[in-house]
RNA sequence: GUUCCCGUAGUUCAAUGGAUAGAACAGGACUCUUCUAAGGUCUUGAUGUAGGUUCGAUUCCUACCGGGAACACCA
């Protein structure tokens, strides 16, 4: 609200200057600097209106700042560089904030960005793995963001529902059977799948083999198959649930393309008659509209089958009848973009609904390894459980040597480790590709989900030694120059908000990191519990809104908080 | 070939059209008798090329160079 009072203000000024704002092309900001030396707000109005005003942008900026009345909450007002106005915010102002974050405590940071706009209930779509395949860190890298998103969005004033789909059906089904028919080494379907599938393209018999099965499926004529066919399923799904469980996912909504199937292909029936769709060379497809850069699209295939993009029109349609959504979010691997856009098309023409139509694709990149693209239709994936146990094993070698007394719990390593995967996907946007290194995700120092880990912990052991030493919180002694620490924390929200209108995770996590390395200056720097220092009330204080803020943001990231480190 | 994404320190990533392009890792120099050294302090080092728009461009536009993806019956 202090933007807002800033922005009134310089308006205010520009009017008694005779300088028009009013339908004005030129807009100018009120923005925190990059540098805290550069104040706590500044405006770039002077360098826009320079030229109106017909003098140089420093000039004009003293004669606005002349013009600004006395604003509450503004200590100082300075002209700095090209012709920037600083402001400089009281120290009255921080030390509230301070109090006003541990009032609010896992509320702070909430906003009402979508409940402002209408958008009440929002269905996010992620992790979207297939059964009889295994759950590689490609899928870890879509629940991670997916997780996030789900919570930012759900902080800014939205009901959440989180769903996944679930590919049941199809010829990969079929390759993880015949692999188990074979008697593949193995543990479970994801090994007897790769085998089906190396077979499939190597071997012709194979290949027949497979395909016969994959029509037992769908008629359901053989108990054998129904019974390997059932097995596979839940085994699947169970080992799903169970990683769900480890990344601190709970779905509210599963969706499966053996439901979906029979659904998008009543409705590209129905969209043929309309026209909307067209017969060509024995399939049915949607014409993409070529101006656009859209390709033409296989809906159904000339076997009468539904593809992948008949089946997802059948998903949006059972989405919006599960749950009547104001926004249906969906995040896929990057690779999909071109598609998905053909099919928001398609969608378009099918449905009248104006809500169902509210869809929104969040592209993610690739988890890449050295050797190039993973892909699980040949060997050398890279399991999502192998990754976390290699992580949690490196977290242990790294902590666990020494003196025993450091030597930390299982519980405490899986959330180091999930926390450190996490985190390496969280850091950057998430539609560029991860270049995943093995031995840099085992290095836990500095830009790391451990870093953030170990601060959030170490705040709160000190808190805890604080209470021990009797010491209560207060905020009405304080030094006089407020610490760079202070002036971040109250931004908390805003980034939340940032981040929820972009659906974009990352901003969250730079920020808690620089929002860290702050808090880990002022530890080094300040003696917070200390019986005799006037002060120490305040800086417990601090460091509980500092605590506070890091469990906010690493909730919204998904990153656990372990006891102690 | 067409369309879309992307080129920033040696490496991995940041930067709502703004000030001296930020971190981290790696390299160099310090720092535990003191609340957790998985920490802190100092230091070396970057916008693919050529134009354009702008008071101001890593950001927007055009061309080129380089990388990735999609492009009809897989998902």
């Amino acid at each position: 609200m202090i933007r807002q009072l800033l922005e009134r203000n310089i308006i205010q000024a520009l009017g008694n200057l005779g300088i028009e704002t009013i339908g004005d092309a030129a807009t100018f900001t009120v923005e925190h600097p990059e540098e805290l030396s550069h104040g706590d707000y500044m405006t770039n109005v002077a360098l826009v209106y320079a030229r109106k005003a017909g003098m140089s942008p420093r000039a004009l900026a003293e004669k606005i700042a002349g013009q600004l009345a006395q604003i509450n909450h503004v200590k100082k007002v300075e002209i700095a560089g090209p012709g920037f106005i600083n402001f400089f915010i009281s120290r009255e102002f921080f030390s509230q904030s301070v109090s006003d974050i541990i009032s609010a405590d896992k509320k702070f940071g909430h906003n009402e960005l979508y409940s402002k706009s209408g958008v009440k209930k929002v269905i996010v779509e992620y992790t979207d793995p297939n059964p009889f395949k295994e759950f590689h860190i490609g899928h870890l890298m879509s629940n991670t963001i997916g997780e996030s998103i789900a919570r930012i969005i759900h902080v800014s004033g939205a009901e959440v529902k989180r769903a996944c789909y679930q590919g049941d059906v199809g010829l990969h089904v079929a390759k993880a059977i015949w692999g188990y028919l074979q008697g593949t080494p193995g543990a479970h379907f994801g090994e007897y799948y790769v085998a089906g599938a190396a077979a499939y393209d190597e071997s012709e018999e194979a290949k027949k083999e497979i395909i016969a099965i994959n029509k037992k499926i769908y008629s359901k004529e053989d108990p054998k198959i129904n019974e390997i066919y059932a097995k596979g399923r839940e085994d699947s799904l169970n080992g799903f649930e169970s990683m769900y469980k480890r990344l601190g996912t709970k779905f509210d909504y599963y969706f499966f393309e053996s439901e979906t199937a029979p659904i998008g292909a009543k409705l590209v029936e129905e969209g043929l008659n309309k026209g909307i769709f067209e017969k060509s060379e024995g399939a049915i497809v949607f014409k993409g509209d070529e101006d656009r850069g859209l390709h033409t699209r296989v809906f159904i295939n000339s076997e009468g089958l539904p593809t992948y993009e008949a089946k997802e029109l059948g998903l949006v349609k059972k989405k919006f009848e599960t749950y009547h959504y104001d926004l249906s979010v969906v995040i896929t691997g990057n690779e999909i973009r071109d598609y998905f856009r053909v099919l928001m098309d398609a969608v378009d023409k099918i449905f009248t609904d104006s809500h169902i139509k509210k869809i929104q694709h969040i592209p993610h990149g690739m988890l890449r390894l050295s050797t190039g693209k993973m892909s699980s239709r040949k060997g050398g994936i890279i399991s999502g459980e192998s990754l976390i146990e290699d992580t949690k094993k490196a977290i242990m070698e790294k902590v666990g040597t020494g003196d025993s007394a450091k030597k930390m719990s299982d519980t405490i390593a899986e959330e180091v480790a999930i926390g450190a995967i996490k985190y390496s996907i969280l850091r950057q946007g998430s539609d560029e590709d991860i270049i995943y290194d093995v031995t840099k995700s085992v290095s836990l120092e500095g830009d790391s989900g451990p870093y953030l880990q170990y601060a959030t912990v170490r705040a709160k052991s000190i808190r805890e030694k604080a209470a021990a030493a009797g010491i209560v919180k207060k905020f009405n002694s304080y030094p006089d120059e407020a610490s760079d620490i202070e002036r971040v924390l109250y931004r908390f929200p805003e980034i939340v908000e940032y981040s929820a209108r972009k659906c974009e995770p990352h901003y969250i996590a730079t920020y808690l990191i620089v929002v860290s390395a702050l808090f880990n200056n002022y530890y080094a720097n300040n003696k917070i519990v200390a019986a005799d220092d006037e002060f120490s009330p305040y800086r417990v204080a601090l460091t509980h809104a500092f605590e506070i803020v890091m469990r906010n943001g690493l909730t919204l990231l998904g990153i656990p908080v372990p006891e102690r480190m």
